[in-house]
DNA sequence: GCCAACGTTGGC
DNA sequence: GCCAACGTTGGC
């Protein structure tokens, strides 16, 4: 059984078309530096996991699409490069602190399922993403999330 | 651009 | 280990 996440982005850095165009549809999803985030993607995300793909601060906010993991946790190698702006001093390819993985895209939504849809939505109100001060870049969602964002976001209203 | 919420840093 | 200062996130 795969499990379910929301990863943000800032689309004016990564977009959901970015993915498009990329390699294979497929990008190292890089520069998580916050360490809940971190125990997520090194820990839990696995192979074969969805990823529902947020745009913030943007217009729309919301989710964009889907991608699945096809690499699970693996040390981000940013940390490593001096010139990098997510260089880590503290962090060695022997004691690695951050983490990323590999997502491949799914589908782009033919309506994004933004921010403000998903507050009126009963069956959401308990997603993390619409906590009030919940800024984690890597989330858990639901199966049951899941199913329902994907099915409005393949709807057209 | 504002600012609330939260995370991180560093002096003590 | 406390906590003030600072930095970042992200909706608006």
């Amino acid at each position: 059984m795969p499990n379910y996440w929301l990863m943000k982005t800032e689309p004016n850095t990564f977009s959901i078309q970015d993915l498009e165009k990329a390699p294979h549809q497929t990008t190292c999803w890089e520069g998580v530096r916050n360490y809940q985030a971190r125990n997520m993607l090194r820990d839990d995300v696995k192979k074969g996991d969805m990823v529902l793909f947020y745009h913030s601060n943007t217009e729309p906010v919301g989710v964009h699409g889907t991608a699945k993991v096809v690499k699970p946790g693996y040390p981000d190698h940013f940390q490593f490069e001096p010139k990098s702006k997510y260089y880590d001093p503290k962090a060695s390819p022997e004691r690695p602190r951050w983490f990323m993985v590999d997502i491949k895209h799914q589908q782009t939504f033919q309506q994004p399922v933004t921010l403000q849809t998903l507050r009126t939505v009963d069956a959401l109100q308990d997603m993390k993403l619409l906590q009030k001060g919940q800024r984690l870049s890597v989330q858990p969602v639901t199966k049951t999330q899941w199913d329902l964002i994907v099915k409005m976001g393949a709807t057209r209203s």
